[in-house]
DNA sequence: TAAGTGATATATGTATACAATTTAGAATGA
DNA sequence: TCATTCTAAATTGTATACATATATCACTTA
């Protein structure tokens, strides 16, 4: 398994640092459109210039930030950029569970994923919700180790960066409503039925699967920007989104 | 337009080391598996450390390097891996094809994409394949941009940057086989279709003819490694692939 | 008053010195 | 002969000094 592209919980200043500003950003400490001067960041970040340049380009590359001639900007999200990441991310692992779908294989190598999903079978059972995020994140893993090729699977992790489009983003723990429990048991759902389809090689039906799971994600940040308006309660990833800057 | 994403002749050290390197790679110069030592190819290179540094970091995230341990090494590419780089930026093209056609627009919008289509008419017209890499460039160029979002926009641009993936990766203007031209003019045809499926509004038409046109471009590398095994003809990014390294 | 020019200050780009870590090799012991 | 450990060399990580570009503001001039 690639323990290198999870970020490690490495000492290094410049992993640190990647970290320490990206999960700054996206709880919303820049307003956006903020320009990040590297003198100033630095010693607010108490390292040098060089660690920081580093975590900049990552962040940039990520969509985080933007070039903006000569230095970084943090970048603006309309609301409608959340919901294409999230259609993006769930293209890319639809074409993951396509490709697995596709491929004759050992019967054994579904077990892990079948594991998983009686693990969430449990949780949802047990109303024991905590560690739903944890295993729904090795759910979408490991469904795109099953593609059989490390690029798809980095890219699905990539896809998976970009804001918003994490598997679990819009999946808070401390979410107690029924429509969130609702949602739970739909996903679920979802996670068997992309197992069968890839184990009878049914490419299309595990790709679209993939697809409307994804779906269920954008109606879970619909429901969250709502919120958010009524000034409910708030994501700390919805602090990212200004009005429309994408027409 | 946005011009900072296409990588501007620039004058910095960083921008020309990152061109010069992938280059570098991308021709075969470094056998896969070879260890970067920054020092060796910064003298190399006739830079500082810093400069290249920032490149390698950049060429990891493109896929083109990987981190083994503290260093960087040039990544192993199979024979698989350039077709799944290949149908994924299909993939992702097709999304970009599906949005725009989805999308209520100004009939006007089309008349760009529409005046590029003609041009590489009248190149196949006259037989005057020069510029034809170029102009299909801008062709994926446009209907990426006329998805509507900036997002999927740079996510297009991306994975044509993945090795191999780049819409005229393999068309190369000194190919003057017949079957090149016959590619050439089905290609052309996936052009005017995709247009005419944006126009009416055809979003499933429109996603599955990008697919498929990069089907096209799947077949050009699989007769170009025919020809690489009968050593016959070689077109530079396959000396990239080494045999077998996903199983 | 407005426009333009120049100086100054502040930003990013680059090189390099130094620190910390990893790696390779040699020497010693079983 | 093989394994282990210690030493030294080489490599990467970090900080900083310096170079260069850019922006700002004051001052001059029409």
């Amino acid at each position: 398994m690639n323990t290198t592209t999870a970020e490690p919980n490495s000492s290094s200043q410049a992993d640190r640092t990647l970290r320490t500003l990206r999960s700054r950003i996206v709880a919303g400490q820049f307003p956006a459109a903020t320009r990040l001067g590297e003198v100033a960041l630095a010693r607010s970040l108490g390292v040098s210039r060089t660690p920081l340049r580093s975590a900049l380009l990552q962040l940039a590359q990520e969509g985080l930030l933007e070039r903006t001639g000569s230095s970084y900007t943090v970048r603006a999200f309309s609301f409608h950029d959340a919901l294409v990441a999230i259609e993006l991310r769930g293209v890319i692992e639809g074409t993951a569970a396509r490709m697995a779908a596709e491929q004759q294989r050992n019967p054994d190598s579904l077990i892990p994923i079948k594991n998983t999903v009686t693990k969430i079978d449990h949780i949802i059972a047990t109303d024991t919700i905590n560690h739903y995020g944890a295993l729904n994140d090795q759910f979408h893993q490991q469904l795109a180790a099953l593609s059989g090729s490390s690029l798809i699977e980095s890219e699905v992790m990539r896809a998976s960066r970009l804001p918003f489009a994490a598997p679990s983003a819009f999946s808070s723990s401390d979410d107690d409503t029924q429509r969130f429990k609702t949602s739970l048991i739909i996903g679920q759902q979802h996670h068997h039925a992309l197992v069968d389809a890839i184990e009878k090689h049914c490419g299309s039906r595990a790709e679209h699967l993939a697809r409307e799971h994804a779906c269920l994600a954008i109606t879970n940040i619909e429901v969250a920007f709502r919120e958010r308006e009524q000034q409910q309660y708030s994501t700390p990833l919805l602090a990212l989104i200004t009005e429309q800057n994408t027409p």
